[in-house]
DNA sequence: TGAACATATGAATAAATGTTCATATGTTAA
DNA sequence: TTAACATATGAACATTTATTCATATGTTCA
């Protein structure tokens, strides 16, 4: 695995790396590690703007970080896979060492 | 491991990941994948300019990605550890699921 | 010492990004 | 349908960031 990725493929990879390099956007992501919460959960939890937290969302969808599931008024948000959760672990180690 | 880390340790880590989230400093680093290379060697293979390989050569530096070894005017860089690939790997995981 | 080379650094600029405010969209219940 | 609520979105602004140019620092060799 030595060889650089196609152009697109890095430009990929740099994005999804860009997704995790905010902090407002690792916390979002930590209040997911347990279990779904809504929008108006998350804000609450961190003491942000709803708009905010909306707006990162939206980024953390695109990415495909995390999922989300209506119901009734409010929407879910979810952690999409397992990748999201070792990433961190993987950054944390390092951070940490 | 479910608690969102302290504050400093979480801009820390949104840091970390900030390093990874460009595409030269991704090209850089796949480049130093099998074996050390000094500034020159990186920029000519980059076909980047010397002063952009060295500024993105010092973030990488200053994140503990890279360590550098000086020998005559040249200094070589290479990866600080194994962290970094698995980072890379994970990330691109994915990106190509 | 001085010339040649390799790398680092500071200032400037353009582009990208996070947050806020205001408002739109969508859902529920009366 | 309308009111109330939850979430999304667009525009604006401030801040961060990547690159370039010019130049400084540091090393070798004559």
């Amino acid at each position: 695995m030595n060889n650089i990725p196609a152009p697109e493929v890095l430009f990929e990879l740099a994005d999804v790396f860009k997704v995790f390099g905010d902090s407002t956007r690792l916390r979002i992501l930590y209040t997911l590690f347990d279990d779904e919460q809504s929008v108006g959960e998350i804000a609450e939890s961190l003491g942000m703007e709803q708009s905010t937290i909306s707006h990162q969302l939206k980024v953390l969808r695109t990415n495909k970080l995390v999922r989300l599931r209506r119901e009734g008024k409010q929407i879910y948000y979810s952690l999409d896979d397992d990748h999201v959760k070792k990433i961190i672990e993987m950054g944390l180690d390092h951070v940490l060492e």
